[in-house]
DNA sequence: CACTTCAAGTTGTAACATACAACCATCGGG
DNA sequence: CCCGATGGTTGTATGTTACAACTTGAAGTG
């Protein structure tokens, strides 16, 4: 196996186990908000509103389910709905106030959990692996 | 913001993005094996057979939900059990040839994936960006 | 305009995954 | 020999997810 090959082995090893972790660890941080109900949420911070369809698009996820996590959020009011007026068909999601607000507060808790663990890396390494994962996540 | 918090939330948005894509990719690739299921496959590889409490905390699993995740990979024929005789409470969970060869296929395939999206990496990012993940995972 | 086709969402259903609690069996130490 | 701790299974409830069938509205075509 080549030095190259050894590297890639490393990485597929190393993303699966952390994969693997992120459910429980997430739902061990807030119960209140799953890892799929807080990356919805985050979406829609980032995008300021879009379609249910999206979300099911950029999250591979069936329509349906995201229909019922769109629900659950509606109801415990993290998001409320806006009907284009182009066509009756597409509901806008947006966040509410107090969605906005608690997706703040879940990110924050997470933000720390993350610096402590991170708390002996010095700043280049830190920038150089934020560098890798964005190049990561984006080659798709 | 100071330039390690942009880091670390970068960081944050980039692994959680990966988390929450990371199932649905698996069950594309194999159907057959879920991430879970993987995962326990692999761990009982790497360990060379262990405990099912040892899977539970490894994996931040309750112990009920492995014991049934090990039931069905035994009726599938990928995993088998011996008694220890030094405690028979415990059951030593081993890989049979078929579950070897199953989990290499699965390894086989996913690490092709990896290595074409990785093609146009060099060698010295991957081999840091492989450093920096074994580090972050090892930080617990 | 009527007809067809397509896209967005919802709902019915079934299969799993998971946690928690209660339980059984076994081990090890007083 | 009892008793607490440990490994594991089973009962039960909840949540997540996919697939399929359906509803509604949009858009194009004759």
């Amino acid at each position: 196996m080549s030095h190259r090959e050894e590297s890639v082995a490393t990485i597929q090893r190393e993303l699966t186990s952390f994969a693997r972790r992120a459910r429980a660890t997430a739902a061990q941080l807030h119960p209140e908000l799953s890892l799929v109900s807080f990356t919805l949420l985050a979406h829609l911070e980032d995008e300021g509103g879009c379609r249910a369809t999206d979300l099911a698009a950029h999250y591979l996820l069936d329509k349906s389910t995201v229909s019922r996590q769109i629900a659950g959020l509606e109801r415990l009011g993290f998001v409320e709905r806006r009907v284009d007026p182009a066509d009756q068909r597409v509901q806008v999601l947006h966040l509410t106030e107090l969605g906005a607000r608690t997706l703040a507060q879940v990110t924050a808790s997470r933000r720390v959990a993350l610096q402590e663990r991170l708390a002996d890396w010095d700043e280049a390494d830190l920038d150089r692996f934020a560098g890798y994962l964005r190049r990561y996540n984006a080659g798709r």
